[in-house]
DNA sequence: CCGCAATGGTTTAGCGTTATACTTCGAGAA
DNA sequence: TTCTCGAAGTATAACGCTAAACCATTGCGG
């Protein structure tokens, strides 16, 4: 039995509105005695608004929703990526007085899960690594301030915030061309119509174009990213492609396990083959060498996307369709310089 | 505006009530015809019934805490093990027709975060690394079914799961034993009064001695729990323990640190320095050689503890203080055979 | 054709809050 | 003296839902 207004107020002898005008500040009503000895009283009952009531009335639950694609115990929230996005977030919706309400989504049906959350009456909803389908489909169920990370979709409907994926791509070939390369190998996903592959591999393409380089087809890699994959592709190139002097891997996972393909065929890195990943994840640091990768701000991408939440859940009328978030090198050691 | 009760009554000619009855499938009171109108008529406005009104009424709310140690941007919603714990947690929850609010707690003053989510009327919490004297604040100030996760305390308040951490460590050591290892080192964080390192030291200690090897403080390195640290470890192992065939690292990072640590000063695992960690990371099948450790089963853990909150919930009166979760030995390639 | 039960509802009340309108009391202005 | 006004409350209703008690109509055995 929690401790409610009603039972303050008989206690003090008011009634339940001035208790709860003592209790939420407004004393314009009330005389200081009152405040005093409510107050005095609400301590010692250890008394704590009920949330459910107050939302009830309120018309707003100070919940956001932070939806996860279900992976099946893999991939998404286990993502160490995701899940800094998601600490951050947490830290900073609970700085300004909202819960966060967590939630996986299954890739089957995501928009009867999102229907259950609509109960909760969300005040905003952050969706996190979905694809576009499932985007429109929860969209269409959720009717509430909502942000996205990283969609690709040009749906001016929804707060995009995204990275910078094709200057990430064009950042690390142009310092592998800058260090000598022109034989640059493309390993990731398969490259789709869009998304942050296509983005990737469109940086890519850029800095070889500059650098008047014709892009090769030959030399795209369309693997999973995993570091069980990075190392068949890691063999790959070694075996098959001996001109290739330098790869640029869509992902760290992937970037890790090409070192170590390229270890298993008797090769070295960088001195047989330059890699640059992509993440900058902690595993970056773990490897030997290190691997030069392509950096994002985690913290100022979830920021930022709280921020636009807040803003769109204040309704201030914000318009911001989408933010790209810039990217950076990050040099270390998996690139040797061919000018030397 | 949601859609409530009362729309589908208006433009269904019933009461609010009638109308609950459908939804909730108490058909006893309704003739089909009416069930079928009503349900007709729910579907179409697409309703979803109020959880905050719901609760408020059912003096259950659906909802559990997940909480975790605030940790200022690192270690512990970041910690890949905990990460998976939580997904599980909160896959296994949903199923169950509950919903996860996530929540991270200050470690200065944790009562007071918790007593926010008192407001909530929380049906049941999750405890995920904290310190036993955040554990007892916390406890203090929320009063629901309580599970928590790898916890030290003996502390019979509440139900407990953790790891079989000293059997995991007398099976890193008595492995390297088998394998012909004498000098056996142990990595780890400052071995305190009681905890997770005490117990895996324990379980260090216990396969020497069933070995008749007697414990040697000098070959306990004590240090922080990165990777940058582990490097160091393994140099000094090196360069001050030249007689040290092998280590017990507490962790997993520490273990790959070690590793590379060993590299550094120009020799090799396992040929001059075998290494067995303790966590099953993604990271043990990333280094090479790959790395010999302890696993314990994730999932089955986190499904452990929710079948105790499940039950805790459901008040049928559980009292199993403590589950010790068992422990495994993976041989991947970072121990070497002495004996041949 | 009365009484009684089943069928299919409706009404009332209450969960813990808050917004809004209304009351009471005393003091100062007209 | 009456009128008005501010201070300090109180009373009522509503948020969306459910439990529980309360009708109304029909059918049927006695």
């Amino acid at each position: 039995m929690a401790v409610t207004l009603k039972d303050i107020a008989r206690e003090a002898g008011t009634t339940v509105m001035t208790v709860s005008n003592v209790i939420n500040g407004r004393y314009g009503k009330v005389s200081q005695a009152t405040v005093d000895k409510v107050r005095a009283i609400a301590e010692k009952l250890e008394y704590v608004p009920s949330a459910t009531a107050r939302s009830l009335v309120a018309r707003s639950s100070r919940l956001v929703g932070v939806l996860l694609p279900d992976s099946e115990g893999h991939d998404v929230l286990v993502s160490p990526h995701n899940v800094a996005v998601i600490g951050v977030i947490e830290r900073m919706l609970q700085e300004h007085g909202y819960y966060v309400l967590l939630r996986s989504i299954p890739s089957s049906d995501p928009g009867s899960v999102t229907a259950a959350l609509r109960s909760w009456n969300l005040d905003g909803a952050v969706f996190i690594g979905f694809l576009d389908s499932q985007i429109r489909s929860m969209r269409a169920t959720l009717d509430t301030a909502l942000v996205v990370l990283d969609s690709y979709e040009k749906n001016s409907e929804v707060m995009n915030v995204r990275l910078d994926d094709r200057k990430g791509g064009y950042l690390a070939t142009r310092h592998l061309i800058d260090k000598g390369h022109t034989r640059i190998a493309f390993v990731g996903p398969r490259i789709t119509e869009r998304g942050v592959v296509k983005e990737r591999y469109n940086g890519y393409r850029k800095a070889l174009r500059e650098a008047g380089i014709e892009p090769d087809d030959a030399l795209i890699v369309a693997t999973d990213v995993t570091h069980a994959r990075g190392i068949e592709a890691g063999r790959l190139l070694i075996a098959q492609h001996p001109d290739v002097t330098a790869v640029f891997a869509t992902a760290d996972l992937l970037a890790a396990g090409i070192m170590e393909g390229v270890r298993a065929e008797g090769k070295d890195v960088p001195s047989d083959l330059s890699v640059v990943g992509f993440d900058n994840l902690d595993l970056a640091t773990y490897v030997s060498p290190q691997l030069t990768t392509v950096t994002q701000d985690l913290t100022a991408k979830a920021t930022r996307a709280v921020e636009l939440l807040l803003m769109s859940m204040s309704s201030e009328g914000v318009q911001t369709a989408e933010t790209v978030m810039d990217v950076q090198l990050v040099e270390r050691g998996s690139v040797r310089d061919l000018r030397v």
